[in-house]
DNA sequence: GATAAAATCTCTAGCCGCTATAGGAGCAAG
DNA sequence: CTTGCTCCTATAGCGGCTAGAGATTTTATC
């Protein structure tokens, strides 16, 4: 079960870097590893389990906090899932928040560029439509 | 044409805060404006529109590299508006790239809620598919 | 004119989630 | 034994602000 994996293999095998592990020590969302008599920080499998939920949280785009709660929750497997339940509709709340908004965002930036005429500045649909 | 207005009344006309826009005046987005013998700035219409011509742009998500690019353009009103087209182009296409990304999120969060059957976090399919 | 309150000033530090850099030490292969 | 890779700590920086401290200036009220 303790294979003993270096960093470096960590952050290949996660797909998380070197540093970034390191920052996830610091900050206590995974536990600080054993070391070598060198110093080096040894893993084993629950700890790489533990960075690639991380990950996965991140690509999802969950907070540093709610991945707190979220890897709080896993390590309390008997309490109710209401909770990760509400930290994932909060999130897909915002998801729907951002992409209405960058929607709106695409039609203006559209509508800005059809207008433009490739002219002279002076006559720039793309700048009057910032300066309107 | 000079209405010498006080920063607490810019940041009322142009909706941006008085610490942003002396933000801005720092990096070099907005001149530094003349001061009263108090030591207080004081603005002129010129410069009020460029600080709305700059709340647009970081409306529509544009950094602050672009919005610079973007204001020496509109400075320089007889260039071809090739650039400004150019610019408004990459941040339609980085928009879109994010609408991609957003919506797939969107499903995956969706797909893990729906599965959720709101009993123990043991069985919860939330901490579930992160960990998988 | 005194004084209280509001607005503004500068300067510095903090936010998030990393990333980069410097300067060192450990370790495996030739 | 040396070369070159990995790893260590510590600190600073990114973008785009925001918050706070502590001083000064202006405005409003008496």
């Amino acid at each position: 079960m303790t294979q003993n994996l270096s960093i470096g293999a960590v952050a290949r095998e996660t797909g998380i870097r070197i540093p970034t592990i390191r920052y996830y020590e610091q900050i206590g969302l995974v536990p600080e590893p054993p070391r070598t008599q060198g110093n080096r920080r040894l893993y084993d499998r629950n700890t790489i389990e533990r960075l690639n939920f991380v990950r996965r949280s991140r690509e999802l785009g969950f907070d540093i906090e709610a991945i707190r709660a979220l890897l709080s929750l896993q390590d309390q497997p008997e309490t109710s899932c209401e909770r990760a339940d509400t930290i994932a509709t909060e999130r897909l709340a915002e998801v729907e928040k951002r992409l209405a908004r960058l929607s709106a965002l695409k039609k203006e930036l559209k509508a800005m560029l059809a207008e433009c005429r490739h002219g002279r500045v002076a006559q720039c649909r793309v700048i009057e439509a910032l300066a309107s």
